[in-house]
DNA sequence: CATGAATGAGATTTCATTCAT
DNA sequence: AATGAATGAAATCTCATTCAT
């Protein structure tokens, strides 16, 4: 077995979330589609709303792995070097949603709904996804980002790139290189100052 | 009694839904506390999905009437006329949200859910706020606003919008004439060419 | 229709509780021996255990209503009256008991029970039962009963009467005249100072 | 280690029975409280059921233990050596069950349980509390007690102890030297003829 | 002896909706 | 229009027990 049955039940999990909803998956169906008896999930997850909440913190560990720079935010001085570092970070954020269809749908339905707790979604934003606050801190410091609330500013680049995979997503279409290029524009000159 | 049955089930609904959750508020609950009979809310609405899609038309045309421009955004021609109007649009958005608290709620978590049907947000869309799309389009013809498709343009600023409103709301806080001034520059930014 | 759904739940649990013990039986059994559907159970009783404990009362008050004397237990200021009266309790609760053989079982299984709440116990004991407290205090105020606690001699005229009862219908057999007074004899020689 | 697997298994059985009930108490629990795995409790006891009988032989049989007195119960033949042996008997009964609190819950609630093998409760009554009932046929052979069913007799010893020992328990109290005597007095007296 | 992941039948409870009054 | 008792399918979660390691 190349996977271990929590994973398999993670995985339908997804699927089904994605597919038809929260609340319009029965555990039962997450068991039968993963292979596994109904009480296999309950071994692994507390509840189904433990397993929601796993899931969004693995999908967004995955999304981070993928986009994590090399280095660190914090010595990023220059606005070319800043715009540079933003630039591919959105470039990798959006690759990953269209080669990761079903994680970004995920996000895209699950981001701020109810079955996700707070804590979760805080945890995610500190621990997985610093660098992107390091990263518009940054840019406030040397006054080239708007001086606006820094959790603000978190949330305008977390919604306009979901909305922008979700939009290529939902158009069964891909953005071209210069959709990429004009679509990083909406984000870089709505926090420039 | 000054509200018929009908206004005080949309009321106690509109309390619910946003307090709890559409899933987690039977219809028993709302009709208890609108302080009617649990058949009466079926004598009214069809389904309880019959419900709370009301509701969101209700709220939908609420908001757009407190937006409304009184001149066709179709004929303003100038950069100027055409930043003046989006900045009333996006103050009067962010004020009507600020003083209808459990309003912008409701938008917050249900304007993409699964509960809503297409139809319905396609209904606000065009027909309510169609004025939205008019003035995207217009600053599309005298290319100041980016080429990008008007649909996507729609969602950045309906995202934006909402995204700052809830954000003052959590916080408990206000915007300053700054703060709605700072963040009109984010739309307006994103959205120049 | 000769009783309402209501009885008919009642009168299903009071059977299977008894026959088959609170665990095993399921409140689907209940429902179904009673005609009705699962949610109709519901409908009327909160819970599970709401449904014994109502079950426990109304016994506790079918019994009481069959024993009740008719002066207070008050007046009574002589060894014989308080004798007569203690004799003709016991009588009454015996043949109540033996007459209502499953409602006697039933005592004897969940007199002690967790599933019975204590308030459920106190409220039978204070407010239905109170009369045979009352005979205890009258006793032990013309100091012909022991001065143990009075909550503790109740609890003695409740375990004795039980355990008698039980045993006869545990043995499929009913007590003779001389049992009766017999068995009296094991209360009121307890109780005598 | 001082306990061998078996005994924390025991013990920790005991604490949750008395504390949470039987059937609130799941196997993985008990393993869990005795820190050994699930499996491992189904190695020394055959199933749940199993082990509760044990336990109640076992604790039944410390308590005889505890009681058990010197010479055999049918040598008795004068009303004082029978009073002195019975309440030799009782003082011991009543202190092993104030010295061992969470045992005596434990009688006082399985006692009459159906999760005991009536063969169990036949077991303990015969061949570990035998003397009891040597006891009492002794005293009806000299025609001191009442002539009732030994049985029904042996029940009511046995419940009389049990109630006031749960009696003292319940109120967090202990007898004193006067409240043995008098709590004595109540079986004698029940008992006499 | 010991482990603990896996099982799957079964339990309680919820809830949108209907309909006789 | 208004009522609220009744429905019954379906959902989540539990748990005693097994067995491969």
């Amino acid at each position: 077995m190349s996977l271990s049955k929590r994973e398999m039940i993670l995985a339908a999990a997804l699927e089904l979330f994605t597919e038809r909803g929260f609340q319009a998956t029965s555990t039962a169906l997450i068991a039968k589609t993963a292979g596994v008896a109904t009480g296999t999930l309950f071994h692994h997850f507390e509840s189904k709303e433990a397993l929601i909440n796993q899931l969004y913190l693995d999908i967004k560990l995955a999304m981070a792995t993928a986009m994590v720079p090399e280095k660190s935010m914090s010595s990023l001085s220059s606005v070319e070097q800043l715009k540079v570092a933003a630039a591919v970070l959105w470039r990798q954020a959006l690759e990953w949603c269209i080669t990761h269809h079903k994680e970004a749908r995920f996000f895209a339905q699950y981001n701020h709904s109810p079955y996700i707790d707070k804590q979760t979604v805080a945890q995610a934003q500190t621990q997985v996804l610093g660098f992107v606050t390091e990263l518009i801190e940054q840019g406030q410091a040397i006054a080239i980002f708007k001086p606006l609330p820094a959790p603000l500013l978190y949330e305008v680049c977390h919604g306009l790139m979901l909305q922008t995979a979700f939009f290529y997503i939902e158009a069964e279409s891909r953005p071209s290189e210069t959709d990429i290029e004009q679509t990083f524009g909406l984000l870089w000159d709505a926090l420039h100052a």
